[in-house]
DNA sequence: GTCTATACAGCGATAGAC
DNA sequence: GTCTATCGCTGTATAGAC
């Protein structure tokens, strides 16, 4: 295991400052202070904010693919399409806190009006995707996408509920209940 | 029609800007230039940012009480809980663009950790109680809270993701697919 | 590579003239 | 009730010493 380079500390701090705090809403300080460099030391790794945040959805994209590879590598599609779905149990407690980590950076740049917006929307494209092919797996190849986004909407809608209320019993519900959507979605031919 | 006093004025400009930028990106300058008024003139108005927020929530709730007291005058339980269903459709073109005016204050204030969070709660219960409520007369008394939230986790999901992929039939699908889901509700007793 | 010091713009907020 | 002027702070970004 070699030691992460300071470039290395500053991606994986604002990660988790723009996750918890949102984009806008974290400033170099914040980073540098957190990390005990300094603001100067800051910009030789990083000419502007923006530069920061390409590297941040590029560290995202990277972890993300890391656990659908993961996925993929075991079990049948149907499986892996409810190691989804359970992701927001199995994340249960950062989610209430703040939210889907992919869908909060997509509001955020959309409003904001950000050049990167669109760098963002590959996070949720990665998802999608990845959830169209196992749909196809699964011979839904007709209505593979249609599926695909329904089960993204469901997710992205319990994070924003789920933040709102702080209710982990309502997650548990709807997890429950796409489970059994899932299982009809499994069980019927197209 | 009574002309609209200054404070009206500032509180509509307010309410549009915060919905369409976000409150934090939304500046005293930017909410006083595109009104015509002075930013000195605006704090005779408003001491504080928090303040307008604090009126721009009240104006949202008074609102949208009047919305559901229309939907309330006409129609039967499941008619209304369609009403509400087809306001993603009905209020497309500000969907695509800017998300749902509820969901994204909520999210936005959460991630602020603002004092006013729990107030914007308050637009999103204005909701929940209300389908709650319609539950109820359809006769799912036992689990009316359990639908309502789902509606709401629905409606959520579907502008956050109809506003990342700036996607009119994908909406179009999830409205038809719910509606479908109701007619299930509204057919099945308890 | 890391630091201190600093420039400069924009923010929320205040004082006081009209 | 509306204006101009200005303060103090924080933000991004730069220059230059070590």
């Amino acid at each position: 295991m070699t030691e992460p380079t300071t470039r290395e500390r500053i991606v994986a701090q604002a990660d988790r400052l723009f996750y918890e705090h949102g984009f806008e809403n974290t400033s170099f300080a914040t980073i540098a202070d957190s990390l005990g460099i300094s603001r100067g030391n800051f910009y030789y790794h990083f000419k502007t904010k923006d530069e920061i945040l390409d590297a941040v959805i590029a560290a995202r994209l990277h972890s993300r693919r890391q656990l659908l590879d993961q996925w993929d590598a075991a079990g049948g599609p149907a499986e892996r399409i409810r190691s989804f779905i359970h992701l927001l149990q199995a994340n249960q407690g950062k989610i209430l806190q703040y939210g889907c980590p992919v869908g909060t950076l997509c509001t955020e740049l959309a409003r904001l009006d950000h050049g990167l917006r669109e760098d963002a929307n590959q996070l949720m494209t990665l998802f999608r995707t990845w959830l169209r092919r196992q749909f196809t797996l699964l011979g839904r190849k007709a209505d593979a996408d249609d599926l695909a986004m329904h089960v993204l909407a469901f997710s992205q809608g319990v994070a924003v509920l789920a933040q709102a209320y702080h209710d982990k019993q309502f997650v548990r519900r709807e997890v429950a209940r796409m489970d059994a959507w899932l299982d009809t979605v499994t069980h019927t031919s197209t």
